[in-house]
DNA sequence: AGGAACATAGGAAACGTTTCCTATTTTGGA
DNA sequence: TCCAAAATAGGAAACGTTTCCTATGTTCCT
């Protein structure tokens, strides 16, 4: 059914070798012009495509490395992924993507199939699961070349990672919150059930201590880190706090700020009258967003490049070199979702 | 490096053919029990994972289809393709996950991965891009096993596939409408170079002038099923109709309603007491907006699950039966954004 | 005119599996 | 005790490429 390099050569009336050579013009390129023509015109005409799987046999390689999110439904990886597949396809390298909806199964699962030799090398970002952390150094020791997306924390990766640093864009945001008069303050983020912050609570907190506010002002909200969930809670927070309620909430994404924002709206809280909301992540959507979503943005851009240059050089590299730390700084987008306190 | 076949068979000291048999423990599996035994220790001792791509070029296949949706920035298709990986996941079948992003290239790019034979099948989404269609029938003669989901049309596709009949959903959103008063309209789709959107448009018209509603009072609005093309589109559209403007709004999809719904926020609208807005694929975004998305949704499982077995049907028959084509229905879930008409 | 250097092409092995077929040993019934 | 049948295992080819090495003509210089 399909055409093989067999039936090339044989209909240009060549030996197998001597197509394959044309095919990819290889070593200088030494076949005739008639010959080469004769090639080209069969496999044109038999519709000829090599076989992945028999050169990923032969060659030891795949031309392909997989990307790791944990969650498509957040718009920011699917940003995120577009830059990728870009970046390697300049290098003819295909791309392939797999979430694991931060799902301890699923996650298993994609780590045996990046350890079935499909890639040649595999970039996983880790969201708020500390789950693959710990298999991290695995894959990395068993020889698959490895890069990851991290928050900035104090204990280094065991490989390549590029790593945010929050610190900027919460110094930013905080400044913002404070000079527009809030005093009382939420954050919403995922912990507990083996997800982490990456440490930003604690950063948030002495950000604001050094602001002067004491650290019973600071609401601590724990949610999934999806829509629905910090809605939930951030609701939950919004009817226990009547007295001392929170005038500026930060989200540690903005599909959490979304959820809470609609929160807010059931309460009939309005943004940013009486609340303040920052986000996190710059998803393409918080523009257009009724209120704007002001947000800490990263250098998405950047930082895909920085990633996809730490795997070539893994994939090329001979040798295990000590693993490299890249750090990229967020930055604050203001839009209409922060104002001045209330009264 | 990483361990062959051979290197386990070696250590549990029996001949290739044999360890094969018994990990995949095949035909009645005859292998004594110590020899059986001797070999899964000695697989597991060297973590041996077969390599995928030998035994794709040995078999013919792959285990492996993939899906093309046209863009992964819209939440709807990620649901969809968390569906189909489970679906697909029960058959021991990897799916791989492409988008084109609704352009040319990236189109033909992925039409080309596809045909390297990387994958057993494919299911395709044609959005609003009639690009691919031509190349439906080309890639089902080619001999790749394909399945398509698609708007209903005139036109049957020349693939199996999965279509959305509308008309019922549509029928439920004009009933709400204009039982709510409304009587001048607005409809947001994709027109124009190389997109079609199904004939829905024409569908809307012929519905509201049952109802009794003069075309004139249709207003057509094309962009480019985004977010921001769409608030471009429809705030230009409020500018233009000042003194007969519409009063409800169907957009072809959520993206595009909230799109809108921005550009009525900044024409200083209120939604639902000046504009009603109905989408369409209740992504799950639309339930937690400030005033939530009424839409049209699909049973996407249920599609899903066509769309899989069609496939499979596909993959394992032999010949080429003619192509079919299953139905499913759109109905309408009414949540904040519909009101009654100003007034 | 004779050989070296070049241009052009093919033979055959290899990548890591699976599977068809054959070979050896064991079992069991008469 | 003998032979057929069952149980158990291995040999070798095959999947579709790529690549190392060798072989045949050509060209060109002296």
């Amino acid at each position: 059914m399909k055409a093989r390099l067999i039936d090339v050569a044989a209909r240009a009336g060549v030996a197998p070798n001597t197509a394959s050579t044309i095919l990819n013009n290889r070593s200088g390129s030494w076949a005739s012009k008639v010959t080469r023509e004769r090639v080209l015109k069969a496999a044109d005409e038999l519709q000829y495509r090599p076989s992945k799987a028999a050169q990923a046999v032969r060659l030891g390689r795949f031309n392909t490395v997989g990307l790791v999110v944990p969650d498509l439904h957040n718009p920011y990886y699917p940003v995120l992924a577009d830059y990728m597949k870009t970046a390697f396809q300049k290098r003819k390298i295909d791309l392939v993507l797999e979430h694991t909806g931060n799902e301890f199964e699923t996650e298993q699962l994609v780590f045996q199939t990046m350890l079935d030799r499909q890639v040649d090398g595999a970039v996983f970002y880790l969201g708020d699961s500390e789950l693959h952390r710990e298999y991290l150094g695995e894959l990395a020791q068993a020889g698959l070349p490895v890069v990851a997306f991290a928050a900035l924390t104090d204990e280094p990766l065991p490989v390549d990672s590029v790593v945010i640093d929050f610190r900027e864009g919460f110094r930013q945001a905080i400044d913002l919150l404070v000079n527009n008069g809030h005093r009382r303050f939420a954050f919403l983020s995922a912990l507990g059930k083996g997800q982490g912050d990456g440490n930003r609570g604690e950063l948030f907190k002495k950000l604001l201590s050094e602001k002067g506010i004491p650290s019973e002002d600071v609401n601590f909200v724990s949610c999934e880190h999806q829509i629905g969930s910090a809605r939930d809670a951030f609701l939950e927070l919004i009817n226990e706090t009547e007295d001392r309620r929170p005038t500026a909430l930060i989200a540690m994404n903005d599909l959490s700020a979304i959820g809470a924002m609609r929160a807010a709206k059931e309460a009939g809280l309005s943004i940013p009258d009486d609340l303040s909301v920052v986000g996190v992540d710059d998803i393409p959507l918080g523009a257009y967003l009724p209120v704007a979503l002001t947000t800490m943005a990263q250098p998405i851009e950047a930082m895909v490049l920085e990633a996809t240059d730490l795997l070539m050089k893994r994939i090329l590299k001979k040798g295990k070199p000590a693993a490299t730390q890249s750090v990229f700084s967020t930055f604050l987008k203001v839009r209409e979702s922060v104002g001045m306190a209330p009264e």
